[in-house]
DNA sequence: TATGAATGAGATTTCATTCAT
DNA sequence: TATGAATGAAATCTCATTCAT
């Protein structure tokens, strides 16, 4: 089967985003997989391997995501909003490859640690980026942009932990709160324009079909 | 020695915030205490047991300094000031063991999770509260008062993720910041009184007597 | 139980003696020691631990028996005829724990090797001056030292191969016969006197009241 | 490739040699001969095959050579010297072989091994011989004719042990003073003769040609 | 001839825990 | 109060081997 690797790479998202990296055994991976622990190593190389691996291709995903949203000139506020809104869909799309990305940084080793850790930190760099573009035109006011970076970026990566597609909130609604949320909090008091909408509702879509 | 058992707690606290419950061993742990690891049987119980309990404090006064903070009749606006910064306070003050008490929840077993988890729900029925009293007064104007909760204790939760105490930023700023973040997230364009930066004082100056 | 270190120390050199270090599990262990095999770990630290224990006793031993044998001043053959018969009566006494010491070496890992290699050494050093006084006073007249002193090492060693007590020859000949091979071998045809036959008896008690 | 099979083969020599039979898998054996470890058993057949396969090439080899070197009528001492240069120039040329030959006899099981020992057997038995009858000419004049023999071929096993051609001594100086140790092992105190050294060089040239 | 996929059994080691002292 | 001894169960990972292709 040329689809196993593919299993053994979704059973360990979904258990590793359950119940931990280390709270969950080689043997449950296997069986939830549906194959033998021996076949597990021609896959995974390592436990922590397959984590690496796991980590890195979700960060590339929004790294790559990300850049493109960002690329294209254009103002600040839509460049802000549109990594507000590609972040949480990502967490509320995927939440459990995105927990087992933000929470299970702890558990590598200090060699995958240093790849993983820059990939995150390029990704933050363009939040970064967004927000001090922000400051210097006047449309943001935050009293301190690396705290409002932070701060921003924790509240969006909640979403993989409470949101659930099955609840009231779509995902439209999901986005477009959190976009208010972090315009409001950046000092920009105005209401998303249906400019934004519009590019909220393509995103969705592309989440979708990727 | 009567402070065994603290050293214990201490150890179990430093270790699961850096390395998570499930990957520290009690061996480590007893090592880390400076105790046998039968010794440790004696203080401990299980060490799920141990878990509970740490985490059960740490809500416990958590709640109890919140509804002391809360409980006097005052302003809507100060009174979730008021949360605000008595959990980035805590937050930036015990980093590790809100670390394990946010992170943990789900390395509990059934039986003590329903406990913990009814601690913590009463705990955020407070924001919840605070929130909602904002919105009836008008004060408050979030599009979705329960995702506000939820992304002001997220955004408020990560503190204890990269906060550290010899950077650029005191207490009172990172209070003072997250203060205003959550009043603008939540609709307030206000700057933070002077009166809210003296109960700022106050608590950061309990914090650390306490 | 006290002497659970020693039964498993036992079980050790009779299985690697037998089976070799690589050609034995830690299971097998465990059940000759008739212990579980968490318990080894109590004892023995790593499986690659306990053979270094096995081989510095074994060594440091050997050495301090080779030592004072060879102190006191006494004459070229006399010193000689004694490391031969310690060295054969040792491996012929003890041929398990010899033979771990003697072909396990490659089975450890540099830092254990290290320490082993010097002991080893420093065992063989006392050969070399013994044969290399034999050399400077005339007695021995070896074509190259260095390769005689590798070959009686070798011929010595074999004991642990082939003797067993149940065999035709008793400790005492297996003994003589060494002495008489070796000092043939460097160049003295003379045949033992009655002193060294005295002395080997002496040797012989001394191995099994020890 | 046609040479795949002793590409298998050299690999196995070259790690059993240095790692042990039970101290090195098949993967590092592939890896080693540079196929997939599926191809080893087109091969190979089972791992003990191709170790039973190895010792019995090096033992036929030595057992044709040793036959040839001692039936033609010569005299006690040219033939034993021919048995010892033999031998040790084997150990020498080849000494990642002959150290499987002579230390893998216990990893074979009983059914591999029968064959195996009968063809060492049949080896010893040539030397047994050559010592016999130097004992029965009068021209030797060991104590214990079999402690003798062991004594020897433990002696010259050893070569494979420590000798190495990067070394100060050369392959004919090798299998001379070898032959010198032996015959005054033996009870012979004469020299070398200069036939013996010629009948040396000859060897050393059939053993590189071969 | 050669290999990737797969595995049952077993490797060494650590796990949390108990208990007699 | 404290611990060394002990363990069943489970941890991660490797073993030699087979088989369809």
């Amino acid at each position: 089967m040329a689809d196993t690797e593919a299993r053994i790479r979704a059973a360990a998202i979904r258990l590793w985003a359950e119940r931990g990296f280390h709270g969950s055994g080689i043997r449950e991976l296997a069986e939830a997989a549906g194959v033998s622990s021996a076949t597990l190593y021609h896959y995974m190389g390592t436990k922590e391997d397959l984590l690496a691996a796991i980590m890195r291709d979700g960060l590339l995903r929004l790294l790559e995501l990300a850049r493109a949203a960002v690329k294209p000139a254009q103002g600040t506020e839509e460049r802000l909003s549109a990594l507000v809104q590609l972040h949480v869909l990502t967490h509320a799309v995927r939440p459990e490859q995105t927990r087992v990305v933000d929470w299970e940084m702890r558990s590598l080793s200090t060699e995958h640690a240093a790849e993983i850790v820059a990939l995150r930190d390029e990704y933050e760099l363009l939040w970064q980026e967004a927000i001090d573009e922000g400051c210097r035109s006047g449309l943001f006011r935050p009293a301190h942009p690396r705290v409002a970076r932070l701060a921003l970026l924790e509240m969006c990566n909640g979403v993989a932990h409470w949101y659930t597609p099955d609840g009231p909130l779509t995902l439209e609604e999901l986005a477009l709160r959190h976009t208010e949320m972090a315009l409001a909090l950046l000092g920009v008091a105005v209401p998303v324009g249906v400019d934004v909408v519009r590019r909220c509702r393509d995103l969705i879509t592309l989440m979708w079909t990727d």
